[in-house]
DNA sequence: AGCACGCCGACT
DNA sequence: GTCGGCGTGCTC
């Protein structure tokens, strides 16, 4: 047997392999994905292996200490994916492994959990000892004993010892029960255990418990639904994907109450039936007991849940009971892309539009992107489902790169609401100046409030924020660089770029139609709330956007308190769509729909789009629908005109259409580059070096901005400078990327992350 | 990331 | 003479 030697990936942030022996006795459990003790320098640390080979260019070689854990806690497709995903995002692979494996499992904290267990004598457990790092089997796969002599037992023991007999009855009915729970249930239970084991009727030893996150929740079982013909389309179209050897992604365009939920569960049922498992994606915002509830109803026992809001032991338990098969589905947040699912036959992303889906921090995945890898990967199928698909998926669906399957019925039949087009120049000619809310939605707003239902109204900027935009054509003033509106400042009046820092003088006509009516000082969220608080007194009005929410619970109170008839007008960013139904809700305005429509930063338009579709879907009582204005300069833009026939696909080829006019490539990347240091001069420093390189370098397959990197708003101390950097070669142009990052050699001050978004901002 | 080495100033 | 400040460099 030649020498083995092992590649193992230390945890330190050093993007390299490093080369270790394999003793003789440790050749059976060393293996791809195990994590193992080795010498490192003067110290001991732990790693991953992550390949094998016959020989190393080293010749000394320091030998692996020992094995940690029974086997192999990622499999070589995840470990295949942690390293794509390192070069994609330009980030170290220990990085990437750090993202894929929760910390409870890298670091073995939480274990298993150990209790005392009580059973009735001769219902031990087979051999099967769950020591700390085994397998945990669940304590009701035993063989019942015959419970007659201990019921025989019964009725003498409830005169003498009552509490002894509540004890015995309970572990009778459950087959089993853990003491902590049982003294939970009566004072004195652990005395009466003792008591009933002296006696020689119980046994109790210690037993692992599994931490069951939905244990409170009593879950009714669901049988599955009949199917609407678009439904049925629809499975056999997932139902091919999961059958074929090489699927292909499938884009389940869905309108808000099609039914995509219930071809979900019947899709993962085709999956389970042949032995395999699936995941589920669900924004963060969306992760609610409800939710959950549908999956764990359908497949009760089999669903494990993975989100930021479990315990450490929770997770640990969670993940280990799919890595072991004790459960075959995941449902859970973005990190749940990467749970322990063997042999995987399916990964859904609902609402794939969803920006939570998007890690905010090193590397900065998109689970989304991350799921239609591992598909390709694992040769599972993949199913994306959304009302409002971001343009990039439709524009996939559309070019074949993606199976599209549509659902454009609801399964209530419900009505959808009509929309209508406010024309605000006209407005505008007839109050001589240009007024934040037209009459025409001031008279129905009123109506409402007589009425007491409740009004949301949405606006795409936050705070005080104005931009400058004529009211004659709707052009609206945006940063060369960034493509961002400008904010206006009316105190010395000049425009500046959020994103940037750009400033700019105001111009003196508008550079759309040259009219010198050019001067507008638009709202945001904050200045409409004030304005529509002073218009109706009496109405309790709240405001919310990413201002409001930044506290960890904000969203849900604010919504609760929408919900349950506290506000009467909510104003918002398109978060205040999400999530709920709002039956009150009449009436939805649309402020400012130009700020979205047929702008250069394709996401805007798509927020604006997404906000009409989910809540119109939601809102009215009963059979009535709400109603829908949509305060726009430009009314009959097409893309306006899209909007009012909630008409995605119109949408769609209005933006599409808008790029080529401008002779935009349609959908390619946009690489952010962010270098950040606690000194000012330093981050400018080097990021203007690495500009310089990587324009050097990347070319001529990627576009670094032209100007020096652009500073970003200084974030707890942070200074951060930003290099942007566009291709339509994102794979090369990623692999080439790393490797000029690993030659820039960046000072340890100076850390880095990479942002990779489809081309928004042309 | 740790943990060395190493080269300077402040103390017993 | 030694203790300890943190700059620089290496870890199979």
């Amino acid at each position: 047997v030649p020498d083995r030697v092992a590649k193992v990936l230390v945890d330190v942030a050093l993007d390299r392999e490093f080369d270790y022996h394999v003793p003789a006795h440790l050749a059976e459990r060393v293996a791809p994905g195990v994590q193992v003790a080795v010498p490192f320098g003067r110290r001991e640390t732990r790693g991953f292996v992550v390949g094998l080979a016959e020989r190393s260019e080293r010749s000394e070689l320091k030998p692996i200490r020992a094995v940690v854990g029974k086997g192999p806690v990622i499999s070589e497709k995840l470990l295949e994916l942690a390293r794509w995903m390192s070069v994609y995002y330009a980030a170290p692979v220990e990085q990437a492994l750090r993202a894929v494996l929760p910390g409870v499992v890298r670091h073995r904290q939480g274990r298993f959990k150990e209790r005392l267990f009580v059973t009735l004598r001769g219902a031990e457990a087979p051999a099967a000892g769950p020591a700390a790092d085994a397998v945990a089997p669940g304590p009701c796969d035993r063989p019942a004993p015959d419970p007659t002599p201990a019921l025989r037992l019964l009725d003498p023991l409830r005169l003498r010892a009552p509490r002894q007999a509540d004890v015995l009855e309970r572990v009778i009915a459950t087959g089993g029960a853990y003491v902590h729970q049982l003294a939970r249930a009566g004072p004195g239970a652990e005395a009466a255990v003792r008591a009933l084991e002296k006696k020689g009727v119980v046994t109790v030893r210690k037993e692992t418990e599994t931490r069951d996150p939905l244990a409170r929740h009593t879950i009714l079982k669901t049988e599955p639904l009949p199917l609407m013909p678009q439904q049925q389309d629809a499975l056999r179209l997932i139902a091919q994907a999961i059958d074929t050897r090489h699927p292909s992604v499938v884009l389940l365009h869905g309108v808000t109450g099609s039914g995509k939920t219930e071809v979900y569960l019947q899709a993962m049922d085709h999956v389970l039936r042949q032995g395999k498992g699936a995941i589920v994606l669900v924004p963060e915002i969306a992760l609610t007991p409800q939710t959950l509830e549908r999956f764990q109803g359908r497949f009760a026992g089999q669903v494990a849940v993975l989100h930021s809001g479990l315990s450490e032991g929770e997770r640990h338990d969670e993940w280990h009971r799919l890595l072991d098969g004790r459960a075959r589905i995941a449902v859970g947040a973005r990190s749940a892309v990467f749970a322990p699912v063997c042999p995987l036959g399916l990964i859904v992303v609902d609402e794939e539009q969803e920006h939570t889906y998007k890690q905010d921090e090193a590397p900065r995945y998109n689970a989304r992107d991350m799921a239609v890898m591992r598909g390709r990967l694992e040769d599972c199928a993949v199913v994306l489902g959304s009302a409002t698909p971001a343009l990039e998926s439709f524009w996939n669906a559309r070019t074949g790169k993606y199976a599209l399957a549509a659902m454009p019925h609801r399964v209530d039949h419900r009505r959808m609401p009509a929309v209508r087009v406010v024309d605000m120049r006209v407005e505008a000619e007839r109050t001589g100046r240009v007024s934040v809310f037209s009459r025409e939605l001031l008279d129905a707003i009123r109506a409402r409030l007589d009425r007491a239902e409740q009004v949301m109204l949405f606006l795409n900027r936050r705070g005080y924020a104005t931009s400058l935009l004529c009211p004659k054509c709707g052009h609206v003033a945006t940063c060369d660089q960034c493509c961002l509106p400008y904010t206006y400042h009316r105190q010395n009046p000049r425009l500046s770029c959020h994103l940037c820092g750009g400033l700019r003088p105001v111009p003196d006509r508008c550079p759309g139609c040259q009219d010198p009516a050019f001067k507008f000082a638009g709202v945001g969220t904050q200045r409409a709330e004030e304005a529509i608080a002073k218009l109706f007194p009496k109405a309790a009005v709240r405001r919310m956007d990413a201002d409001t929410t930044a506290t960890k619970d904000a969203h849900w109170h604010i919504l609760r308190e929408f919900r349950t008839g506290k506000i009467d007008i909510l104003v918002g960013t398109q978060m205040i769509a999400k999530g709920l139904d709002f039956p009150n809700v009449t009436l939805i305005g649309v402020l400012h729909a130009d700020l979205g429509m047929h702008m250069p930063d394709f996401r805007a338009g798509e927020r604006t789009f997404q906000l009409l579709t989910q809540v119109a879907g939601r809102a009215g009582r009963g059979e009535i629908p709400g109603e829908v204005f949509v305060q726009t300069f430009t009314p009959f833009h097409p893309a306006v005109q899209a909007a009012r026939r909630l008409d995605y696909e119109g949408f769609f080829e209005q933006e599409v259409e808008f790029r080529r006019q401008l002779q935009y490539p349609p959908f390619s990347h946009l690489v952010c580059l962010e270098l950040r240091s606690r000194v000012e001069a330093r981050a400018q420093f080097v990021a203007a070096a690495l500009s310089e390189r990587l324009r050097k370098e990347l070319a001529p397959q990627a576009a670094v901005a032209a100007a020096a990197p652009a500073p970003l708003p200084k974030v707890k101390g942070w200074y951060r400078f930003q290099i942007m950097i566009r291709t339509r070669a994102m794979q090369a142009v990623a692999a080439r990327l790393k490797v000029a990052l690993q030659a820039a050699r960046l000072p340890a001050d100076v850390p880095y992350s990479v942002d990779v978004d489809a081309l928004a901002i042309l």
